[in-house]
DNA sequence: CGAAGGGCATGACAAGTGTCATGGGGAAGC
DNA sequence: GCTTCCCCATGACACTTGTCATGCCCTTCG
């Protein structure tokens, strides 16, 4: 019997997943978690065979919590689950230790089939991910470039970004004009847009 | 037994709908679609009680779908479900002839219970987000105005935004501006975020 | 009909943004 | 120790954006 956490801020398809998942024989959903702060503490109590994360969560994200259960609990394999299939996503998840990543676009049956995969000690990548994660390639953008424009995305402008960092208007400017040539953007707020879209915020 | 048709993009969760669906006695998933251009054709093949409709889809979205499924089949009762609980959702959704409004958040049993209290001919709509809905009050924006901010939306600027519309700069600029006022923004790129998560675009 | 309001446009001005050149300080690597 | 790269900053310039006044055309509504 395989034993599986579930991490996801949705309640409706956190429920829906574990029914789904508890209809296989060999599959058991023994935790649900709606916060990626929850992740560790109930991992340590229930010690689950796989954990499946959710990127997108309130407060701490899954990607980090999930580096930080792999750190810590290294048996416990991990499957990345997320709504947007963002090449920068998949690089992450792979660097933080998992052994999965399913975009929720999959059939019910491909989740099921990776989560027992994984168990028996595969990794698992969805292929036309992977060759448009290389495609798109590593985020080039310094740390300050990422604050920056994150700033952006939000609508903030140069003077607002300037006075959330503590920078002068000036610096912000060129961190942004650095990311708009790396992003082959031509605004700002399309560069936050792109950065975005490629999981490099 | 109460005939459920299914319409969400995402194949993970509408699998995982459709089993916890399934497990209720008294439900019967009778039909899964993916796009909102199949959901009429598929209605009208199946006969399906009630209609559970994601909000957001590829193509045609959920709420014009819903739109035109109660103008042609009224029998069927709509429940409109999403993701992100956006005043002008809600809204849009009830204008549309939708019986109940679901957000993902909400849990499993809540979905379950709204089903059968909409066969029964009641509506149901969550307090909290009804709230919101008319605090935050009805989009004022005028179709031009939602035009030009769509597209702001995407990052372009004004000359794009003109060539995409086939307007002058000038204009464009007019509009952005009654829309920067209408909204309270004070960018334009604060202004597309702003009424991008009211649902008025 | 006449008024009101949306869509379209122009022109002009102030403010904000994108680019470039330039320079100082600090950390990492050969 | 020197180079390289990132971070921070300044100043200047061209360009884009936001605002406002003004006007015309059209549809809707009392």
């Amino acid at each position: 019997m395989i034993r599986v956490l579930l991490a996801d801020d949705q309640a409706l398809v956190r429920g829906a997943l574990a029914a789904m998942l508890n209809l296989e024989a060999d599959l058991s959903v023994v935790a649900e978690v709606s916060q990626a702060s929850e992740i560790l503490g109930t991992a340590r109590a229930v010690h689950p065979d796989v954990a499946l994360i959710d990127v997108q969560m309130p407060g701490v994200d899954g990607l980090t919590a999930a580096a930080e259960l792999h750190r810590l609990l290294p048996a416990i394999r991990i499957v990345i689950c997320t709504t947007f299939g963002r090449p920068g996503y998949l690089a992450r998840a792979m660097a933080a230790g998992a052994s999965a990543f399913v975009v929720k676009d999959a059939p019910p049956a491909y989740l099921v089939d990776t989560i027992r995969r994984v168990h028996s000690g595969l990794r698992v990548v969805d292929p036309g991910l992977a060759a448009e994660s290389l495609a798109s390639g590593a985020s080039t953008l310094t740390p300050r470039e990422r604050d920056v424009l994150s700033a952006a995305a939000t609508g903030a402008t140069v003077g607002d970004i300037a006075r959330q960092l503590h920078l002068s208007a000036g610096t912000v400017r060129n961190h942004l004009s650095a990311a708009i040539g790396k992003t082959g953007a031509r605004t700002s707020a399309e560069a936050a847009r792109i950065a975005d879209s490629n999981g490099w915020l």
